[in-house]
DNA sequence: CAACCGCCCTGGGAGC
DNA sequence: TGCTCCCAGGGCGGTT
């Protein structure tokens, strides 16, 4: 399930593998994934992709036309740039073959992901970027923001820290790390936030994150590294799906609770 | 309009 | 062994 860290994880592979490429020829195998996959054949072909950057979960591949080619991983997305000769994998939706030989290929067993060219604005930016708030590792991301974007939310706090709106990039895995980091309930509206939660939230999302990145993020069952190798960040997760374990703080034993259709593991002692 | 719910999809594990 | 059921969950569209 790529959040953040597995998604620029996948951008720093990505970038050097397909910038300056052109693309010669699509190849599809399923009619689509989120969405319709055969525009992409009138689309990409003939295209040259100047650059390739991150926001939120998304990458996106600038071409020169104007537009980008807009990528989301979805749950199962896993990208790939290697030879023709390597047989097609079961969920392999797409190949796209580049002008050095080799090809682009986007897997999904779950067919979550998009793959789709949309225009960009003055700033690069295809529209859904539009309703973004600040990236967590950026400077916009700080405690007065937090603090000031929670009153009056009457929102959990979970949910909130993974709204795009708020704070992007932050999915279920990471969202639980760091309330447990930050000794904040998951369940705690987001309005009653004190100052000093809402410090260690951005301190401890940041620290989160950025070691998530550095272990080339976390590998559950589904995500992998473009060269198809995991992610070490697993042996890192403090409650991450350890629901009924001990607390590796006080001992009690982690509690489950659905939030919006998703599972949250906390510390009933340690969260407040 | 904020908040919530159901849907998209398939593999894997639990339970019988 | 093999069947059924449930769960994983980001984003989005629909509803309250």
């Amino acid at each position: 399930m790529p959040e953040l860290p597995e998604v620029e994880t996948i951008l720093r592979a990505l970038a050097p593998a397909l910038t300056g490429r052109r693309i010669e020829r699509v190849e599809l195998f399923s009619p689509k994934m989120r969405t319709p996959l055969a525009p992409l054949r009138e689309e990409l072909p003939g295209r040259t992709i100047l650059a390739v950057r991150r926001r939120a979960r998304y990458i996106v591949a600038k071409l020169d036309n104007g537009h980008g080619l807009v990528m989301h991983f979805g749950m199962t997305g896993v990208v790939r740039v290697e030879s023709p000769e390597v047989p097609r994998r079961k969920h392999e939706h797409v190949f796209l073959y580049l002008d050095n030989g080799l090809v682009f290929r986007f897997e999904c067993a779950r067919r979550f992901s998009v793959l789709e060219v949309q225009p960009l604005n003055a700033n690069d930016d295809p529209p859904v970027f539009l309703s973004f708030g600040p990236e967590p590792l950026e400077d916009g991301f700080s405690p007065d923001y937090l603090y000031t974007r929670s009153r009056g939310v009457k929102q959990a706090v979970k949910p909130f820290l993974m709204d795009n709106g708020v704070v992007t990039g932050i999915g279920n895995i990471y969202a639980t790390e760091t309330l447990f980091a930050a000794r904040v309930s998951p369940l705690k509206q987001a309005s009653r936030l004190t100052r000093p939660a809402c410090r260690r939230i951005v301190e401890n999302a940041r620290r989160v994150l950025q070691e998530a990145i550095r272990q080339g993020g976390t590998t559950i069952a589904d995500f992998r590294h473009v060269d198809g190798t995991e992610g070490q960040f697993a042996v890192n997760l403090q409650i991450y799906g350890k629901a009924g374990c001990p607390c590796p703080v006080c001992g009690n034993l982690l509690k489950a609770a659905k939030q919006g259709g998703r599972t949250t593991v906390y510390c009933p002692h340690c969260q407040r």
